[in-house]
DNA sequence: CCCGGTCGTCGAAGCGCTTCGACGACCGCT
DNA sequence: AGCGGTCGTCGAAGCGCTTCGACGACCGGG
């Protein structure tokens, strides 16, 4: 064991250890010390482990903004998360959530960012070279954020798909997909008559993209399978008639479709009220379990997984060279109890 | 208008412009530049408008790493949040963007730590610098991190109050309050005979503390008012059976103080179930507004006042000495339509 | 009119790290 | 034995900013 310098110096005088003291203590220089950390060129295994040694020994850590200087990299991302009212929150939490994991498993910390700031944030932390790069959560088809980004040359993920895509990296859950999906569960089972419950009629056509994109793929499976298959958007407060109206028009019906995480109990409320619950009725839900509604079958929104991906797609752009496209996350149908074949 | 250099010099080759780019471009030092933006030293007017012409006119923005390299100050605070399943998503949210919003006000930005890291977290971002301080979210009575924070010699803020407070900043709302406030509004509308529905058994003396001081809140203030007041644990499952029970051996009960979120709707279903609806029987809720229960007299939580403060006292401590000490917030009673003199 | 003080500005010295080029030492060839 | 080629390490030069001390210029008071 070699230890030259005498503790007295090894501590600096406010606390914080520097690589020099590092270095003193192992015996060598700081740059191979810098270079035990960064494995950017090979070093000996006797010399890497007494740095290790003595940077556990000392508690050493690299200040980050000397390292971000020198480097050129901050190891810090940004993540954009929406403030809008009709995002689900704890979707939106999870999914932060798994951005932070994911991020720290790739050795970088989360710089939060609120859609108040808008593109004047992203300006900011892309010019002050404080990001390497940066997720954006919940981008909708015509986003004012997308022409920064580009204009920005901040490498960037996108968690949504934007109307061009083009140059752009996102990612999002192949809502298409989870349409047909829903659709060909309730197939299988033999349900011939299915109705297809979405989001307020305002929505479709708006913003977000992904509202269409599922009734699309609804609509495509329905046709596909010859099926007997209706859409009908629906809010909160009008759950209650919509269910007395298929009651009542549509006796044949035994598939329901609910594309909406609001208006979910009370319609499944008015279902039971005319005596008809699940599995004797068949439903399938799109999205997060909702609260208090027990075990449906139901198309999970992989948060988790999706944060994961827009992370590790980041980091691919941040290391090479920018190799644009959209990934979709082929949806997973959960099992609950609220399906079976149809009556009859 | 004086423009020395010619614009074939204002932009580095890489796009990223420069202090000194802009000291050239406005005809002065760096330095000058650098006190313009930072305010320490006192900069004649026309010097002052002329650089800052200048760095609007490149669009300038300071590298992050460097100032915080030369002036041992990040500009960026971490935030802690927690991940635990029962604390309310939503309302976690709110305090994390009043937070970041707040510590734009104050010109930080706002790092995202998860209760995942832990110690651990909060040493390697004290460690490299990377915060100049943090807030610390949903801390429990006794806290694992509480120690660390007080070694560390981090600014930091606590959003709740530990077992020991010594030495430690914290900011909370002021639950012993709330209970209070709670019992005086219904005793001034001329309630004698009320009941505390609180959070399920298990809660208690466990270990947020909140629930605890809520509840002395509420038997000192029904003892000073002298009130008939019982407490009764509850969770979701045994709300239906807690509200029978109430109706049946307390026939004079004419007021409810409900503190769980979780347990609300089916104690207010329960209830009208015996033909008890608000404002017939007078229920005040704390805590945030649930979902689909409409327009309840409550006791907010107010998050973005506790996370502004939070900010607000996390600066001070950042630029001043240290001034630890407990603040609680009032708590404000919202007027629903669900509290009214008791009939008779 | 001279002198001490303030004001506004500048130059230079770091902050703590990474990285580039250089350079011995040692290897296996001819 | 001599030679090119790795391999492992070092020294020095920045990265872009802040900050300290210095220093003219200008002010008002004796």
């Amino acid at each position: 064991m070699r230890n030259i310098s005498s503790n007295r110096f090894d501590d600096g005088r406010d606390g914080t250890v520097r690589i020099s003291d590092v270095a003193r203590h192992a015996g060598v220089s700081p740059s191979t010390v810098s270079y035990v950390l960064s494995g950017k060129r090979s070093i000996s295994e006797t010399t890497r482990r007494r740095v290790l040694d003595s940077i556990d020994a000392l508690g050493y850590r690299p200040h980050a903004g000397a390292r971000s200087l020198a480097s050129r990299r901050s190891n810090v991302l940004a993540l954009v998360v929406p403030l809008r009212e009709d995002v689900h929150v704890p979707v939106a939490m999870r999914f932060a959530v798994s951005v932070v994991t994911a991020a720290r498993d790739h050795d970088h910390d989360v710089l939060l960012l609120t859609q108040g700031e808008g593109p004047a944030g992203l300006r900011r932390v892309a010019g002050s070279a404080l990001v390497d790069g940066v997720v954006v959560m919940d981008v909708e088809t015509d986003d004012a954020r997308v022409p920064v980004l580009r204009s920005l040359g901040l490498p960037s993920v996108l968690i949504g798909v934007p109307a061009d895509t083009g140059g752009l990296t996102c990612v999002d859950l192949d809502f298409a997909a989870a349409g047909s999906a829903c659709v060909d569960h309730l197939a299988d089972l033999g349900h011939r008559d299915i109705a297809f419950v979405g989001q307020p009629a305002s929505v479709y056509g708006r913003r977000t993209g992904f509202a269409e994109r599922t009734l699309a793929g609804f609509e495509s499976a329905a046709r596909r399978r010859g099926l007997r298959a209706t859409f009908h958007p629906c809010d909160p407060a009008g759950a209650g008639g919509l269910a007395s109206a298929l009651v009542r028009d549509r006796p044949g019906l035994t598939g329901l479709i609910v594309h909406n995480e609001a208006s979910l109990a009370p319609l499944l409320d008015a279902f039971a009220g005319h005596g008809r619950v699940p599995p004797e009725i068949s439903v399938v839900a799109l999205g997060p379990p909702p609260p208090g509604v027990p075990e449906l079958t139901r198309v999970e929104l992989p948060a988790e997984e999706l944060g994961a991906r827009a992370v590790s797609l980041l980091m691919d752009r941040i290391e090479g060279p920018e190799r644009p496209g959209v990934t979709l996350l082929e949806p997973r149908i959960v099992p609950g109890g609220s399906t079976a074949p149809p009556a009859g």
